[in-house]
DNA sequence: ATGTCGGGGTTCCCCCGA
C-alpha cells in the first residue's frame, strides 16, 4: 500500500488551522507532521472531522511544539528532549504497519554562528550531537525521520552557497554536524534521492518583498528514511504553492510516498 | 542594521524568537 508522509513547519497551528485543513483536504497525506505548533497539546485544534482522528504531540506555550496527525491508529514511541533544553522538539510514533515516524524541530540557532558569543548556536550543535548519539546507540530500522532540521546542507539547497556560508543554517560546522547525525543512522535523504538535481527550497523568509520572484530560499525541511525502506520512496515534492496561500507559514510542506 | 511574522505579557505596545 502506498503511504504518503508530509512535513510542514506551520508557525502556529491555531492561527493556521484553516491552512492545515486545506492541506489535508487537497493533498490527503496518510501522515502529517507539524512543527512550531506554538501551542499546548490540549489547545491544538482537532482534525478528526477530516479523517485525522489520531494525534501524538508535544507542546508548550508560545514556542516550538511538534505533532503527528494520522488517518489510522498510531502509538507513541518516544518524546526526547535532546540536550536537556526543556523544549518540545521531538516526538515519534509507530504506525500499524510497524513504521516509526520521527518528527523533529531542530533549534534554529540564533544569528551568530559562534557558540562563544551566541548560546543558541551552541544549543543547536549540542542538540544535533545528542541526535547523533541516539542513532549510534540504536540504528533505526523501518523508520522515517522528518522535520524542520533548520540546516540546508547542499550547495543547491540554498539560493547562494557563497553568500550563505557564514549564515546560520548553511555554515560548514552545521552541515558537518548534520552529516554526522545522518551517517549515525545511515539515514537516506529521500528528497534528494528522488530529486537529485537542481535548486530546491522549502523555506522563504517573510522579510523578502516578493518571495516568489526573489526566490531566495533554503531547504530546511527534510524527509529521511532508514536504508531498509529508503528504496520504497518515490514522488518526493515540495508544495511551493502553499507558501503563497493567504497568511502563509514561511515554510512549504514537503512530501514523500513509500510503497511498503 | 535591516526587513516581516507570531505569541505572550509588563497589553492596545514591547519584547523575544525565527
Amino acid at each position: 500500500m502506498p503511504f504518503t508522509v508530509c512535513t510542514w513547519n506551520i508557525n502556529s497551528v491555531r492561527l493556521r488551522e484553516g491552512l492545515v485543513a486545506r492541506l489535508l483536504e487537497e493533498e490527503a497525506p496518510d501522515i502529517l507532521c507539524l512543527q512550531e505548533c506554538k501551542s499546548p497539546v490540549e489547545k491544538i485544534p482537532s482534525f478528526g472531522a477530516l479523517g485525522y482522528s489520531h494525534m501524538i504531540a508535544r507542546g508548550q506555550k508560545g514556542y516550538n511544539g511538534v505533532a503527528i496527525l494520522s488517518k489510522t491508529p498510531i502509538r507513541e514511541v518516544s518524546a526526547l528532549d535532546h540536550a536537556d533544553l526543556g523544549h518540545a522538539r521531538h516526538v515519534s510514533a509507530q504506525t500499524e504497519d510497524g513504521v516509526v515516524i520521527h518528527n523533529y524541530y531542530v533549534p534554529a540557532g540564533g544569528d551568530v554562528p559562534d557558540r562563544e558569543v551566541n548560546e543558541k548556536f551552541g544549543q543547536k550543535l549540542d542538540y544535533l550531537t545528542a541526535m547523533r548519539d541516539a542513532f549510534r546507540a540504536e540504528r533505526p530500522e523501518r523508520s522515517i525521520l522528518v522535520g524542520d532540521l533548520n540546516i540546508a546542507p547542499r550547495e543547491d539547497d540554498v539560493w547562494s552557497h557563497k553568500q550563505l556560508l557564514k549564515v546560520v543554517s548553511h555554515t560548514p560546522v552545521e552541515v558537518a554536524q548534520l552529516g554526522e547525525t545522518q551517517e549515525a543512522g545511515a539515514w537516506v535523504d529521500v528528497t534528494r534521492r528522488n530529486i537529485p538535481e537542481g535548486k530546491l527550497y522549502s523555506w522563504w523568509s517573510y522579510r523578502a518583498k516578493d518571495w516568489d520572484a526573489a526566490d531566495k530560499g533554503r531547504r530546511l525541511d527534510h524527509i529521511w528514511a532508514s536504508p531498509d525502506i529508503a528504496g520504497a520512496a518515490h514522488g518526493s515534492r515540495v508544495l511551493r504553492a502553499a507558501r503563497g496561500w493567504e497568511k502563509p507559514s514561511d515554510h512549504a510542506p514537503v512530501f514523500a510516498t513509500f510503497d511498503l
